[in-house]
DNA sequence: CGTCTATGTTGACGCTTGTCGATTCAGGTG
DNA sequence: CACCTGAATCGACAAGCGTCAACATAGACG
């Protein structure tokens, strides 16, 4: 159900329409928020594309508000999570990042790694 | 003054400083409403990369919301405004499309048209 | 100058969001 | 089982945000 397949066009090609925008905007929402977006690189550039919360949670603030932020995080359908024993992994959804990319510079943005 | 030179090296080359988040949130977060989205997209897709806001200002609010949007769109970084006679016309910075994706795609995504 | 049109600004309103402390849940360990 | 640690949820609060109606400003035109 991640929204990167459905978002969307270039902004450049053409005026977004209400739903693409509404769609689109979720994702971009999703990393407007500093601790968020520090939260979403660590995990982005932890090795394996994954990392446990314990790794990641030190960006000054609280704890409830750091699994708060992963909350909205995957609510947007930017990270998945995943429980092993004692700790949660999250991992970066990664056809998401080449969306969002494609999005807005509007070239061949998608071919991934 | 743009953002764009400043901010950054990809989400997921390493973790996003404080600082670095900070300022690239703040463009996320510019694009996080779909209305400035599609204000965003209107001009961005709009023949000579400019657009008069009479163009562009039928996205379903007020013409002061619309005002209001654009202003924190320019405030961004996103967008530039002049007057030319009765009209106001905006137009992308266009380095900040190949910031942002550069950002979330880290290749040579800042190679523009 | 007076008036009309195109944008921007102000002030107010309700809703959302980021944050925390307290609590709860989940799994491991003794 | 009791206890400890990692993580999620709850409840509350202040701050921020999107929206509008009313007003203000800027330029064109008579």
């Amino acid at each position: 159900m991640s929204n990167a397949e459905v978002c969307c066009s270039p902004v450049t090609e053409r005026p977004m329409s209400a739903e693409e925008a509404e769609t689109a905007a979720r994702m971009f929402k999703a990393l407007g928020d500093p601790v968020r977006l520090r939260l979403f690189s660590a995990v982005a550039s932890h090795e394996g594309g994954e990392a446990c919360v314990c790794d990641i949670s030190d960006v000054g603030v609280s704890q409830p508000t750091v699994s708060h932020h992963l909350k909205k995080l995957k609510e947007a359908g930017l990270l998945t999570s995943e429980r092993r024993g004692t700790w949660v992994y999250y991992r970066v959804e990664p056809a998401v990042l080449a969306a969002m990319g494609r999005l807005l510079v509007g070239s061949s943005a998608g071919a991934l790694t």
